[in-house]
DNA sequence: GCAAAAGTGTTACGAATACACCCATGA
DNA sequence: TCATGGGTGTATTCGTAACACTTTTGC
């Protein structure tokens, strides 16, 4: 049977870029590749692949950041179509970008090694080929969007955190300071947060109580009609 | 010279699809055509095109609006790709929707008419092909999304409007009725309304005052730094 | 004069902000 | 004992929501 086709059409590579966000209770940082291959090789770049056949759009995204990370599963959202007709110098492509959030401890580092890769924090990347500044700073904007509305924040934590160590990733996707009343007492008055039997030790002399997020308890909350409800940050652009 | 190209990779064929919004002083609408060719030939359809070499996603996207509407320089924004491995029968494609607002007495009716195309109310839709429908979903959502925050509310009414138009404007948008004394005390504290001498006649006894919008003045007040700072609409989701 | 839509102010509530001191512990 | 980070409450401000009557005018 002969597969029937569009005519008289162009077809264009598809291509997959990943903005893979990780925390290290510091500050935000990203995954970047040292290409080993020409065009623009040892310059840092995005990781990226293209689309194959019968491959759906996410999967291919989740594809490539688990070829980097070992990670699957990863909290993936689609960012933007990146379309300009020169912004590859091999051939006209078009990249869709996803944004991933990762727990950094948890990769790969076997597979890191092997791309050349790094975590860079966002206040210090390196120059990037391509349109792939414009791709983070579309990532930064998105997840800031996305985590003042959707407890997206804990995908950059392991499973059990403390309260300062969550301020502190807020505030570094924030690029701001928050005061730490306010923010515990908008955090716990949600009631997503448990509160574990135990207390951090080595960082600091009094510890800090670990928390884990209840997943259960927010999807009961939020289900219903209304997306979300709930206001991890202000809402202010 | 031989063009490079990348070696041993699929290519696929680029869709633009248009989700087209116009307000008639009453409803929201979408502008659909009537597909006269196969496949689902008869059923209704987004205005849709290809992309071509050395075109840009946006310049595409124009293109096609303007082939069904002969608007030039409409209110677009690039909305999602999509792009389930199976979503067109005829051949694997990806598609980034756009959606565009347009002051609905402006377009060619011409082309309309020779693309078969219709308004229909956002409520009252026919079924839609492939996953034409989900791009509607998913570009009303942006509409309220950019609405609240923007004043793209605008694109979609003529240079002169009252308020009771523009209330009903954004009650459509919203799904829901507003109260006229806060929407008028929100619309017009914002400073980007100008009260012009003339009054709307015909249509009620009274006659409600026309307003056009300060373009200019809008921009200053949000060029700086904030994106926008200005609330059309209360920012829950 | 009356129906129909346009226009106008005030109060109440809740969320966001600003702000300063005590607590627990390891060194 | 002291230095370091963890933890706690209250007052104020501001934006949002609720709410009812008067005005204009064509018929």
């Amino acid at each position: 049977m002969k597969k029937r086709m569009y005519d008289n059409i162009q077809r264009f590579p598809v291509a997959l870029d990943g903005i893979i966000f990780g925390f290290d209770r510091q500050a935000l940082n990203l995954l970047l590749i040292k290409r080993d291959f020409e065009p623009e090789k040892e310059k840092w770049s995005l990781m990226g692949g293209f689309l194959r056949e019968a491959e759906n759009l996410d999967d291919a995204a989740s594809r490539i950041v688990t070829s980097l990370t070992g990670l699957k599963n990863v909290y993936m959202e689609q960012l933007y179509g990146f379309g300009r007709h020169d912004r590859d110098p091999v051939e006209r492509t078009i990249s869709i970008a996803y944004y991933a959030l990762i727990n950094i401890h948890d990769h790969d580092e076997d597979l890191v090694r092997r791309y050349s890769a790094q975590w860079f924090p966002i206040d210090e990347l390196p120059e990037l080929i391509f349109d792939h500044q414009e791709m983070v700073e579309a990532a930064k904007a998105r997840l800031r969007y996305k985590a003042a509305r959707q407890p997206v924040g804990f995908e950059l934590l392991p499973g059990k955190f403390t309260l300062p160590e969550l301020q502190q990733l807020y505030e570094a996707i924030y690029e701001t300071e928050l005061d730490k009343r306010n923010f515990r007492r908008r955090m716990l008055s949600m009631g997503v947060l448990v509160k574990t039997d135990e207390k951090q030790k080595g960082f600091s002399k009094r510890g800090a109580w670990y928390y884990t997020f209840d997943k259960e308890k927010y999807k009961k909350m939020s289900s219903p009609v209304n997306g979300s409800a709930l206001a991890f940050m202000p809402a202010r652009e």
